[in-house]
DNA sequence: CCTACCGATCGGTAGG
DNA sequence: CCTACCGATCGGTAGG
């Protein structure tokens, strides 16, 4: 009978110290109280705290991207595939709010090989936003002039709510989704010009 | 003749290193050898490494603050007093981009009782752009439901422009404020409905 | 602002 | 996964 390992328990540990108090302040004797065991028996199981960074960052972006890949390629209407997306991230950022705050601030710790696959993973998972954005143009339903703009303008609200949100405030994840993606459909829907004015 | 203090230069060279590699990676060797000195050389001027970081975050906020004080009492339209407002704000973002991302990020590293004082710091810049908010809102310029996620959502975008924002990039800081500020004006322009459907 | 130094703590290893 | 430990480095001080 293979007993459970306590890996499982070393990521979550790391999680959430990383989380709160940051790569660099988190030493190993903290991530190996909280995992139950001594410093020196966490290398029975990694081979080094910057490794344990690297495997959080990977778990965070194949949750992300497990979130968002099925939906685009889903035949939606551009709104209706935005706001699903949109409730789709804010999902991952408020119900695994450690590792994705790991995903969307943490790894700037890593040293700069290991950066490098990081920001790979980063750019894969921007590629499905750039082509939500993209489809949505095309179909003429989004109308702003800057799509690489637009892009970062959408990522930064979204993750922004992994800092401030908490499970008991005022609102619950479903209804900032629901508001978020009603505001920035008025921006994707392009300039409004009711008098019909050439611009 | 008072010759010029050194001050000047370690809180330069803190600021430099505290928004590139974060208040805990940066020791006070590197904080002295950037100022052109010993370790110990710099306990003539500071008490603390995080005194250090104090200074900094309150610099900051300072420059935030003078910013942005003057433009909310002035009697402008609210779509113009939020153009005018973003422009303030994104400067400070782009042009002070160390002692920014301080503001915005690395504060978080101080410990509890120093912290506090900064959060007052940082609520009272909040307050200024819920005032221009609220003044919108009364005027009926402004539509939006719900002012403080506005207000969340504003700061948002405007404050994750300090990291990404490349003085040498494709867009200047007038283009993208333009850009930004056009956006958020759709948003809280509120719900266009062209057909006058009841909602 | 320098030389010299200190106690504490760091990430990690040896050997079982 | 533990006991025992190591070399390096940390923030900061003494004394001038």
């Amino acid at each position: 009978m293979p007993r459970p390992s306590n890996k499982p328990r070393i990521l979550e540990a790391a999680t959430d110290l990383f989380s709160r108090k940051g790569f660099r302040a988190t030493t190993v004797r903290d991530i190996a109280e909280a995992a139950g065991m001594v410093s020196a028996g966490l290398y029975a199981h990694i081979a080094t705290k910057e490794d344990l960074l690297v495997e959080i960052v990977r778990e965070a972006a194949e949750e992300f991207e497990q979130a968002l890949a099925p939906l685009v390629a889903l035949p939606l209407e551009p709104p209706e595939k935005l706001r699903q997306a949109v409730r789709a991230h804010l999902e991952v950022v408020t119900q695994s709010p450690a590792r994705a705050r790991i995903f969307l601030d943490e790894w700037q710790a890593l040293s700069p090989p290991r950066r490098e696959s990081v920001q790979r993973w980063r750019e894969r998972y921007e590629a499905h936003w750039a082509a939500i954005l993209q489809e949505g143009a095309e179909q003429g339903a989004f109308l702003v002039e800057d799509l690489a703009l637009a892009r970062v303008f959408v990522l930064s609200c979204l993750n922004a709510v992994n800092r401030w949100y908490r499970p008991d405030g005022r609102l619950g994840v479903e209804e900032v989704a629901d508001r978020y993606a009603t505001w920035l459909l008025r921006v994707l829907a392009g300039p409004v010009d009711k008098t019909n004015h050439p611009r």
